[in-house]
DNA sequence: GGTAGTATATACAATATAGAATATTATAGG
DNA sequence: CCTATAATATTCTATATTGTATATACTACC
């Protein structure tokens, strides 16, 4: 549902087409968003039929596939300040595949499993020393927004929270724990 | 896709028909995963196609609908251990709707922002509260599984990071560090 | 200068999701 | 005992998601 929040919100700015929002996307939000190129093009459609935006023009360069100039419209500029509001007021409960899998984990032996969360532990630290690189290097760039500190922290305090878990779950599962 | 595995993996047990699983879902995992009704008929269907289960009866009672049971197969069984390998090994990185949010806030007045973090911080000291008083009263159950508790464990980790996290940004906003 | 790979740009089809619709039976409250 | 509500059980439809297909243009390397 956030595509059509990322779609107006980068159309208040100016008009853009479908690829062009693709690149934004992935160039500015692609750590911390999963927006996939398909979704767009779905979004824009339906955004345009209920006359949140509206194409403008349609362009070509050379014998390029042509693209199609949406605007954002006063209904579109609602709707954004709606979605906004919603996204902002409404907790999101997350959820994970892995609690799943755990709950069966019995299934498969001691020692695969031990094995497999060590990888586990390795890889989300690995995870987090890339992320927090990542940080200092954008912290340094002058046209990443202030905002981007606090998303960057968001990420980094749920891989911390789930390192240490696993950690925690590696120890209770070296012990015996859950036969 | 883990809704494949829970079916799988409730059917290693006995056979089931649909509803039944949705009711032992719903009732044993419901806390910790969110699947619709719908899916789990639709991951029947295809999971029969796929040769992976198999009707073995059809009853009814009295004029109830009449309800379909499934058997797992061999097919069905390696299924199983396929995808719970590969939900165990493969990392899983969660995106947060509110960090969309979060990257277009400089549309709402800073009194509204505000005022919205502080109802967000409660509703995470609630929902903490509500799952460790949860958490009590299921340990002294008996018939929930160890690993249950890894699995409140898992959701209130990532719970306290939430609201800390949200704290922060709070107070950063509050001191007017995002204009 | 040929060619392998990447970039541009969208349409479309296959798959997945989630809830509404349906029709019967049990239950609880006045 | 009557009626509103919840429970039983699934099918079906509307909607959303995602990647594949398509076709041209650029670019980097041997």
């Amino acid at each position: 549902m956030s595509v059509r929040l990322v779609i107006l919100g980068l159309l208040r700015e100016r008009p853009l087409h479908g690829y062009e929002l693709k690149q934004i996307i992935e160039e500015h939000m692609g750590d911390w968003t999963a927006i996939a190129f398909g979704s767009i093009y779905y979004a824009l459609d339906k955004l345009a039929e209920e006359g949140c935006v509206e194409r403008i023009a349609t362009e070509q360069e050379g014998h390029r596939p042509s693209r199609h100039i949406y605007q954002i419209t006063e209904r579109g500029e609602e709707e954004f300040l709606h979605l906004l509001r919603e996204l902002w007021r409404t907790p999101e409960r997350q959820y994970y595949d892995f609690d799943v899998a755990l709950f069966f984990i019995t299934a498969l032996p001691h020692e695969e499993v031990l094995a497999t969360l060590r990888g586990r532990v390795a890889g989300l630290e690995a995870a987090l020393a890339h992320l927090e690189a990542h940080q200092n290097e954008q912290t340094e760039a002058p046209e990443v927004p202030p905002i981007a500190h606090a998303i960057f922290n968001h990420s980094r305090v749920h891989l911390r929270a789930e390192l240490m878990w696993t950690q925690d779950l590696l120890h209770h599962v070296a012990e015996g724990r859950y036969p």
